[in-house]
Parts: C-alpha cells; sequence; structure tokens
DNA sequence: AGGCTTACCTAGAGGTCCTAGGCAAATTAT
DNA sequence: ATAATTTGCCTAGGACCTCTAGGTAAGCCT
C-alpha cells in the first residue's frame, strides 16, 4: 500500500488552499484527510488535533502576508509606503479569503508572540517613519492603523458596504488619503 | 409532559446568554437543547437549522447594540456624539462578546437589509452632521468609522495589542482624538 | 536480511446536525 | 363539555466530524 507522503507541512499548505475554498471555518481534518485519500485517523500521527491544524494555518498565513506586506514596503515610505502596505494587506484578503480569516484566530500568547503577528507590527511601526510620530503617539497610531485596515477588510468582506451605491474600491482611496493626513496633523495631547 | 415553553424568541434570548458565556462559535443546538432540558430536535419546530438560529442571534445583537447606540447618542453631538457612539459600541462588544461576535457574521442581503444595519448606518451619519461632511465624503467617512471601531473592538479582543505595555484604554482615547480632527480637517480631493 | 521507526490502517466511542414519523398537550370549534 | 385541530416535544436513526487505542506494513539503517 503506497503512502501518501504526508507532513504538518504538507497538510498545512493544503489546509490553506481548502481554507480559500471553501472557507476557515469549514476546514476539517476529515476534508483534509479526504483531500489525501486517506483516514482521517492518519492525520493525527502529523497535528495534534483539529484546533491545532487551525493555529498551524493560521501561523502560517501571518507569515505569508508579513512576507507580502515586506516586499510591497521595500524601498518606499511615507504615502507611498502606507498605500502600499495597505494594498497588500486588502490584496491578500481578497485573493485569499480563507487564510485572512486564518490569521483572525485568537492565539495563545505563546503562539502569538512566536508568530509573524509581531513583524507586522514592526513594519507598520516602519511605516510612520516617514512621519513625524513618537511614543507613545507611535503606538497609538499604529493600533489606529491596523484596525482601520483589518476594520475596513472585514466589514467589506461581510458585505457591510454592499447597501450603498458609493464603490467600495473609491472609499478605501479616499480611507488612505485621510490616514495619510491624519498622520502628518497628529494631534497634540 | 409539561411542556418547555420554547418559542424562536426564548431560544434566540437563551442563544444570546450562552453565547457570551462560551462563544458564538459554540452556540450549538444540542448545548441550547440542554440548556432547556429538552430533545435537539425539539428545537427544530422553532427555529429552520442551526445557521437559522446564529442569524436570529445575529439580527437581535445588532438591534439590540443599535438600541444602546442610539441611546448614547442622544442629545449629543459633535465630538460628544462620536466619543458617545465609541463608547457604547465599544462597552457592548465587552460585555457581551459573543453577541458581539454574532453582529460581525456575514447575512445574505435581504436579511441585511431588514436587520438594524441600516439603523447603525444611520446614526453614523448623524454624528457627521457635526462636521461638515457631504456625499461621497459622508459615506466614505461613514465607512472608515465603522471599520476603526470594529477594528479596534475586534483586534482588542483577538489580543492583538496585548504584546506592547502602552494602555488600550489611552490608545483608544487617542484615536477617537485622532477621528475628531480628521472630520474637522478631511482632506479635499 | 534483520531490526527499527513510523506512516497509515481498522475499529469504535462520543458529539453535532437534522429528518421522519408519532403521541399527547393545548387550543379552538361545536 | 366534548370533539376536532393544531402544535410542542418525543423516539429513532442517518450522516458527518473528532479523536483514541492498537495493529500492520512500508521504508530506512546497519
Amino acid at each position: 500500500m503506497a503512502r501518501a507522503g504526508l507532513t504538518a507541512d504538507r497538510l498545512t499548505q493544503a489546509a490553506a488552499e481548502l481554507a480559500d475554498e471553501v472557507g476557515f471555518e469549514n476546514v476539517t481534518v476529515s476534508a483534509l484527510a479526504r483531500h489525501f485519500g486517506v483516514k482521517d485517523a492518519s492525520l493525527y500521527s502529523h497535528i495534534r488535533n483539529a484546533h491545532d491544524l487551525r493555529v498551524r494555518l493560521a501561523v502560517r498565513s501571518l507569515a505569508e502576508l508579513a512576507d507580502l506586506v515586506a516586499e510591497a514596503l521595500a524601498g518606499r515610505s511615507g504615502k507611498d509606503a502606507l498605500v502600499a502596505f495597505a494594498h497588500a494587506y486588502r490584496r491578500y484578503a481578497h485573493e485569499h479569503p480563507g487564510r485572512y480569516a486564518a490569521t483572525q484566530m485568537a492565539l495563545d500568547p505563546d503562539t502569538a508572540a512566536t508568530s509573524a503577528a509581531g513583524r507586522h507590527a514592526e513594519m507598520t511601526r516602519a511605516i510612520l517613519r516617514g512621519y513625524d510620530l513618537w511614543e507613545p503617539d507611535q503606538t497609538d497610531a499604529v493600533r489606529l492603523l491596523h484596525s482601520t485596515f483589518h476594520g475596513y477588510v472585514s466589514l467589506e468582506r461581510a458585505g457591510a458596504f454592499h447597501s450603498h451605491p458609493r464603490g467600495v474600491e473609491a472609499s478605501w482611496t479616499r480611507a488612505l488619503d485621510a490616514l495619510d493626513s491624519l498622520l502628518r496633523a497628529w494631534p497634540a495631547v
């Protein structure tokens, strides 16, 4: 009986593709086993349980997104960097909805600390070097930017903006204009 | 054999409490049936299926949140209204995490149209009457505000801000200052 | 070739979702 | 007050998912 050659990595990769096809919440051990033509029980040599599989997918997706953002940021600064970051972020969410959903999973503190979540914060902070912001305003601004990007993308995906004819793309561009101007004139306390 | 007196409404109410206790994703038909001391199958006379139950919970939570926000907004305008809206919104998410998660469910267009989602947009728009914003900037600003509120609250709940010592409360207050100043000086195209 | 590790298997328990069909309690009609 | 109707909750059972225990065989190493 030939072996399928499973590893935790190949499972996570397949789970990522599956998530984009059927949605993150439908990534099950059974579906993954079917994909490889093996029995459910066989996967438990490689992953601890279903939650472990989803955590691996989340960690992998965070790293993948961080790579794409890093690439988009390379050689840019100021508004140029802000827009590049935002587009890379939103594009990932659109092209890989299942993986993006995975990045929103609540990770336990240890896992989060060793994940690429820190790189995301670091890159957001790098953008702010093009603006005149210092602690603690810098941290506040990082949180605001992250919130806005994530909020916009997830509301957009949830269909919250469909009720109005104004183009979602146009609002996004204007939101970036607004954030840029906000960062340039960050209000003093 | 005495009846439990189930109705779709009582089920939804219990589901809301259950959601806040065990998390939205753990609101199951079985758990709800256990809560009422009846068999799973009995619930299907009142709800169509598990998805239907979650949709009812989402619609109910949206309405509940809209009521709280409306109350907070009453008699306020300008930054005062902005801050009141934001605090009511964030407070609901903190006090009722399961219900708040429910409000983020993707609803089909018909359900969304008849839900309180429209009231949320309308109230956000009302805030902007205190600023000098007109279409299409108004819609862009509504989307930006909504995104930021939702993004901040959901990242906060996911633990994304725990890695830094800066207080989450302080950043939130500053974010509102920033949004206020942004709305007062909304950049022209 | 023999031995070791491990990839994958079968079997099965327990949980959730949901349907079909039945009885009995509550409600309405007579 | 009794009969007819509606409906709330039941049992039974199928389909799918999660996960454990224990076994067989494939592939690597000497």
